[in-house]
DNA sequence: CATGAATGAGTTTTCATTCAT
DNA sequence: CATGAATGAAAACTCATTCAT
């Protein structure tokens, strides 16, 4: 990346392209840095002096380039949690079954809970949210329109309940989420076969797709 | 306060109840603090200063009755979520049909939510776990045990799959928990009318086991 | 000092109040220390490590028998404004006319301009108290409080318009006070040869009225 | 604004003034800025990065114009009050009685008095001029000269001793500009009132003096 | 003439923990 | 069993100043 930049930078000799670049990289490593560390250390644990060692600055920067360590956070966190969330839209596109979308949902979730950050990241984020307003506004608002596209999803594929399937099953995934960062027993596989018994197709206007022969079905 | 209880001290002096008995409610108003300022300020605001101040106690105290301030969060936590976990085996006790479980499965949630403390109070001390490997550990096995006597119950009522099932709902409960901290849109109802659907019973009737042979079968 | 605390300590063995006494004089240190060092540095350079360091004690001690930096300037610079009042009294006690009353003033000032630090800290507080509602209010109260004790003391004596020369005498002499400590030349004969002119006899003998029947009359 | 600048300069490319004259703007505009700021904030509370902020220019600039922060402070604070005492002249080329012109004194009080920034700003610069040798040299100069024109034109007008009643009389209108920072209870026209008092005419009838040929006599 | 990124020491304040009594 | 004074490190944040561009 540096060597990216050097390139750039020699592209425009004499600018004052350099210098503000280099701005924007450093800002950039803080708000990566904290990414990572939030997981690492917990939300409350990351501390300025912390960040600023690891990220390899000097303690000033963080308070140069954000108002405060919470904002950096803040916008860090959000950052990271909307791009983990694009990935969702591309499985969105891809699947064109329900239980194909839930199959690529779980194996995200695998994906995730292997390296456990980026789960753990959006579990911590829940709850500093609940003492910083600016991101518990923002967080919801994530929240909404992924369960938002996910309803839409299941909708066009002949969910029933979409609005309310989406909203419950978000926060089981969340929940899964939490649950495999304490501990690896809760295999996508299990995960798969028992959520999958939520994706229920509306009586009318079925384009039976059935993957197979659905089971017992007593709902409650 | 602490000059009524002073007071009272003094009428019964010399009797060996009254050290022995008020250094116990001394600790047990510590734990009590605890358990009330972890949701509250979250688990790492919590000070010995802060918990101190607000139990009416001299701060030196939280030392004296315990090794550490982790160490007090630890038993405090722990504790309440041992009673919260209690509620449920009423549960299992008084429910005869998979769905009345479930209703009141998501009763209790919507009990929990409405003060939002217990249910966060699992949270905090979730992520907490993963700093501190003795909460870790203890932590781990009361979600074992609820796990298996989730699925106990759920095989006793003729659920298919019952311990992944029971794992998998167990993460979604605590998923719900999660969103409801976030924000009152997820209504019990809609747990209940979607998480009902994963309550399925096997084909064959099932031998209603005794609590005691059994153990966590299948999966998980 | 703190020998004689020893031995008072000795007169009392084995009781808490060696810890506590050496609390209070820590705390009174800290007192006596800003009040050093207001004039000196002025009250914004005043910080809690140079403090401390004065005074030869623990950073940490600042805040833990004050609340705030500004809690102890306050209450340090309001002490020692009060005690430097109550030298006025005993002038108003002593003074038997107007003029042996103004001589005993300017010289009052003589006094205090010598070391300046007296004077100083007055205008310092002044300042600082734009800033601090807390101060402003206190510091309010003890300026009314000494116009009142020297309107009546004028009244008693038969100035003409007690109440407002008090007003503008006390101003005038904190603006000597403030004059003086940028340099030498106001001397305190020049000051009671200008200001003895403001005295002035009303025409008619005054009734001299007991301290508790009058109140402050007149304009201001 | 600084984008009307901008774009100002844009009209006039190339040409030496606007380089010139604008950097005397920038110049002009930070010193504008601190008097504004010395007041409101109190003198070592205005620090670089405030200041070019209100000012809405780059913070490189003030260390670009002013050797350091201390030295713009200086410069503004000195210039401001050059100009507040230019007022004061005009008085004394306006009243042609003793009684007129503290009229006008008292008159100008109340109006510095009213937005306060001016009195602020003298005792602020009062207090600074302690740590600051240049400042409190060239202040000094500015109370000399202030001290003698008022003694001339008291002299001027039959004024019993003429330094002496200048010297205490300014020193006393400083005094009241800060009790009226505190509280609005000091109205002029009691200040007039009994400031009134001080001016006496000598007996004899002095011989009006030339102002080229009078200097500061008598005592002070 | 102007910019704004960078620095490291500075600020106030809070902390868990120890310990003499 | 209990107290509360004390400590020194660490927290978030602000600072004047420098300097490459």
């Amino acid at each position: 990346m540096p060597n990216a930049d050097a390139q750039a930078s020699r592209t425009n000799p004499g600018s004052s392209r350099t210098a503000a670049e280099r701005g924007r990289e450093v800002r950039q490593r803080l708000l990566t840095t904290a990414v990572e560390l939030i997981p690492e250390l917990g939300w409350n644990a990351v501390s300025t002096r912390i960040l600023a060692k690891r990220a390899g600055l000097a303690p000033g920067l963080v308070h140069y380039h954000f108002e405060s360590l919470q904002a950096l956070l803040r916008e860090a966190s959000l950052a990271s949690m909307r791009e983990a969330l694009r990935a969702f839209d591309l499985i969105f596109e891809q699947a064109d079954t329900l239980e194909a979308g839930l199959e690529m949902l779980t194996g995200a979730l695998e994906t995730y809970s292997a390296n456990n950050r980026a789960s753990l990241l959006f579990v911590e984020a829940y709850l500093a949210s609940l003492r910083d307003p600016r991101l518990s506004q923002e967080l919801a608002g994530l929240v909404v329109d992924f369960r938002r596209r996910f309803a839409d999803w299941l909708a066009a594929h002949g969910q029933m309940d979409p609005a309310a399937t989406a909203a419950v099953l978000t926060a089981a995934l969340d929940g899964v989420l939490l649950h495999r960062a304490l501990g690896p027993d809760l295999t996508s596989s299990v995960v798969r076969q028992v959520l999958g018994r939520v994706l229920v197709r509306t009586q009318r206007t079925p384009k039976i797709p059935s993957r197979k022969t659905r089971k017992g079905t007593d709902t409650v």
